[in-house]
DNA sequence: TTTGTATTTAAGTATTTGCTTAAATAAGTA
DNA sequence: TACTTATTTAAGCAAATACTTAAATACAAA
């Protein structure tokens, strides 16, 4: 955070007090957002997210074929989600089911709409 | 990718042959929408985005102000946007506008459209 | 009780990330 | 021309990420 040169000259200083209350205001949903987003944006999450959606529920060894990655490398993603809260667990004897959580649906779902439209336009 | 144990004795393998083949043809919008929400999914960028949209450009040195960081920090998270063609630069005198590219405001506008409907609902 | 299956956890490691400071560009001004 | 301003680039580094392998846990069946 070195104090260089800024603020520039020609600075419209209103329009910077009146960023800084709009990030201030809004810095619970920076936060959170930007947490699911950090999630959500690392392409095997993405993946999981997204066949937890089409499939409903699906086991972290399921997952393992379905992406082709060995079962700690996808459990520990699992974890990752899990304690994001964007997704929760069902046991099942030994089987393990994990599935979206509805709370996080509508921030999701703007996604998985642009995945199956985009190939849509592809095919 | 250890084939340690899986798959499991119960799998539905027609389930996981047609997770599979969604992967497979959706494979190129994963990486892409994986890219862009990377992008956001880091704080400060999902700022500067929620910034470009709310006052159309900005420059890196009002957005250091703003944001309360060094120059070379912000520059350095705008050249990750731009490449990624999330923004772009517009040149005048010495100062240079950053602005979002139209392209990709379809996927940016859900998340900007969460942060202002949170602060509806906290104030 | 022993064995096997499903999953998690822990430890180690290579890579990536996000900052820092210092130096390099680029464009206006004196 | 030299000096300031706006920005980028480069090098260095601590922390985070995403995997690996090996060990631990939990449950079910023989």
């Amino acid at each position: 955070m070195a104090n260089d040169t800024c603020i520039r000259l020609q600075a419209d200083i209103e329009q910077i007090k009146s960023c800084r209350e709009k990030l201030k205001s809004n810095s619970k949903s920076f936060l959170q957002l930007g947490q699911v987003l950090a999630l959500a944006g690392n392409e095997v999450r993405l993946k999981i997210l997204f066949l937890l959606e089409e499939e409903n529920e699906l086991c972290p060894c399921d997952l393992s074929d379905i992406l082709g990655m060995s079962i700690p490398a996808i459990s520990q993603h699992l974890r990752k989600l899990k304690d994001g809260n964007i997704i929760e667990a069902r046991k099942a004897g030994q089987t393990i089911f994990y599935s979206l959580r509805s709370e996080h649906l509508k921030t999701l779902r703007p996604f998985f709409k642009f995945i199956n439209q985009q190939n849509l336009a592809t095919v």
